[in-house]
DNA sequence: GCAAATATAATAGTATTACTATCAATAATG
DNA sequence: CATTATTGATAGTAATACTATTATATTTGC
């Protein structure tokens, strides 16, 4: 995407100190980052952080309060982003079909550099999303959680594209379902193609699965 | 379903004794499917169950590795335990239309209890399978996992109905991405409608859940 | 340019977790 | 009834997920 200086605003619920406020909030985040796809999100620690990017542990509890809400911080600059380059992507396109189309296209495709945020990798963020994004809903914190609005860009990004369907069809009964299906189902996807073979159909080269969410997508609201 | 007394065998490399061959064993597994639910699988530990059902956690080691194999070793039994039930309910249709709608409809409605398995609530367990069964296979030992054969009855499920599909309409392309995400998109919606209403449809009394999926299926292969 | 406020570093400490190890007591089995 | 297997009781350990305190930089407002 093109070379602008855009902030993704994130609800300051998520943090105790905004990490796009200092030097060392950008290297949490981007250490986080990697460090969390190197070894798993069970396995990362606050300790293991400060030692990468060298500052104490302690330095990082100032800017989130467990290494839960970071992830959860993470998630939700991601869908902000999502929702930002559907926003782009669309802008220009009249009929409601290729918009839906190109929507249903970026949520399933696999992510791009941006180099509008300096100092976050998207793909790496990508990889994080796909692997580890479900533990941050699978709680018993959830509903509290969802009441702090915690989740609340993800829900947006459903709702405008379930907002898209309703424009084709206006007596479809199930949008949220649907894209939430198709969401999630293409994480889940681009997972198995790379762990658990048998529970997809995947070809290298091919990017079946941007095919098969679009033609799922579009027979349902038929 | 009926009373009869049936064994689910699950495979010994997801335990160190199995559970199934002593009274400890069974208050081990029984206990366990009450507290996960309880606690959710974060706050779990063997030494809450080992109070709970009045043993030390020591012994329970000896039946399972970890916590989280004894997590896999739960969802292993619910996948065959499906399994069972989907062979069973099948038998006698002819039509491999019916056969599929059948089968859809056992994937995707909620779990009744079966006293054929005296010390297992099925109900529970699938709660479980629907709030902590992702944290199975999103971890940094998949592959190593999966080489051990920790997921074959999952596998084996999206097989058999997968070869339900391809019986329809043998030119299909995607059985297999199809059917997981028919699975893992019914349990991310029973979540949902409890926890993150704004991401699906349900509406109370009626079963969306099943009527969604199963138009779904047959749009998607037609 | 300097005091005051703020952010970060350095270090220490704690309850809990996820185990492993050892030995005694009990129950099953041949 | 002697042997073997199973369970209980107890202890111990490294790592985790924090909290707290004090010292040292750095920024900022006047």
């Amino acid at each position: 995407m093109k070379n602008l200086q855009i902030h993704i605003k994130v609800s300051p619920e998520l943090y105790l100190k905004n990490p796009d406020s200092s030097e060392l909030g950008h290297r949490i985040i981007a250490g986080s980052i990697e460090l969390i796809n190197e070894l798993g999100f069970e396995v990362f620690t606050f300790k293991k952080l400060g030692d990468k990017i060298g500052s104490p542990e302690s330095s990082i509890y100032r800017y989130f309060e467990s290494k839960h809400t970071l992830l959860i911080y993470l998630t939700s600059w991601f869908w902000s982003w999502v929702e930002y380059q559907l926003v782009f992507a669309t802008a220009n396109i009249n009929s409601p079909i290729d918009k839906l189309e190109k929507t249903i296209k970026i949520l399933t495709q696999p992510v791009e550099v941006d180099k509008s945020f300096s100092y976050i990798n998207e793909v790496l963020l990508h990889k994080i999303i796909i692997t580890e994004s479900v533990k941050v809903y699978h709680t018993k914190d959830v509903d509290d959680e969802n009441e702090k609005g915690y989740f609340s860009s993800y829900k947006q990004v459903v709702q405008r594209v379930s907002d898209m369907v309703l424009e084709i069809n206006p007596t479809f009964k199930f949008p949220q379902m649907l894209i939430s299906t198709v969401i999630e189902g293409a994480n889940h996807q681009r997972y198995f193609a790379q762990h658990l073979p048998a529970l997809t159909n995947v070809e290298k080269g091919k990017d079946n699965i941007i095919k098969f969410y679009t033609d799922l997508v579009f027979k349902a609201i038929k």
